[in-house]
DNA sequence: GGATTTCCCATGAATTCCCATAGATTCCCA
DNA sequence: TGGGAATCTATGGGAATTCATGGGAAATCC
């Protein structure tokens, strides 16, 4: 699987009454050259608390690849049954959502949960994916390199400033 | 075989008195997408307390992926039996409902024992398929993971909340 | 004819759509 | 190359639509 366009860079976007969040402009040219959906896909990360977006097209890759691998142990119960948990965990688990011709989306309230999201979002490119934090929650997060603090810092006084 | 649309994400719905649900309409556009048939298959899921569903498309090609695998073991007779026996549920065993124009579908009393639907269905989607659950059940489900039972609470409090 | 089943309408909440704007960025052309 | 115009981006607010759901009328069945 090589993915030709990748998500890279960072912004700090309102979440407004509505739970409405303008997904950056750069991340969405990237949704678009990968497929055409002007849609999103969200999830929890499995190791931080944030969330995990990608466009449909890499979920569909993903499912292919379990596809793939229960096909070959067709006959084995505990290959299923994991089968059956993945397949839950990536798509219950997971919410789709479309953009509108402003470019935002409507942040469902589970995934704003589940994600620690109140009225900032800060968005992270990761290549295959990006991540939406809640830019305290990086803060308070030892895992994530000081660098990577720096910039959410930058992110909030640049906005505070303005 | 390589669906182009799955189904994705969760909801939780009321059976109302005379057994009618509404199928979540994020799910509906997905059948209408794959199909133009506005009409659903049920079926008692083969390893949880619950029902499967899926468009009546989905059905054919699960046909052929169950002969598919006869063929490949065409000699052993074990693999006949088993072949007749899946067969049989995945045809016999199901029941093809049509949702209204306003997108529900009324409950099959068989099924929604076989399922054991109460007086509310959890919708959760999985790629492929997606399943019906009594969220009480799914929650005393050991083999269902904590991070699903958590999007089950979270249905449930959203919904005694308001 | 009583009971079930199907259809149709009603409704409140949620959500999508549309328009507006202000600031930033890009473009363009002299 | 400099400055001004056009465009794009993030955001707000309100109108219009969709969604889930309840209730009842009409049709159907033994």
């Amino acid at each position: 699987m090589a993915l030709e366009h990748l998500f890279q860079g960072s912004a700090l976007n309102a979440v407004d009454a509505k739970g409405r969040v303008s997904i950056p402009a750069f991340l969405r040219s990237v949704i678009e050259r990968r497929g055409d959906s002007r849609t999103i896909v969200l999830a929890k990360h499995e190791a931080f608390p944030c969330l995990s977006a990608y466009d449909p097209g890499y979920a569909a890759l993903k499912h292919a690849k379990l596809e793939r691998l229960l096909e070959k142990e067709e006959t084995n119960p505990d290959a299923q049954l994991e089968y059956q948990q993945r397949n839950l965990m990536a798509f219950a688990a997971t919410e789709e959502v479309p953009y509108d011709s402003s470019g935002r989306i409507l942040m469902p309230p589970m995934m704003r949960r589940k994600g620690e999201i109140g009225d900032l979002a800060l968005f992270l490119g990761t290549g295959e994916t990006f991540q939406i934090w809640n830019p305290k929650a990086l803060l308070d997060e030892p895992r994530i390199p000081d660098d990577l603090k720096d910039i959410a810092r930058f992110r909030l006084e640049e906005r505070g400033a303005s």
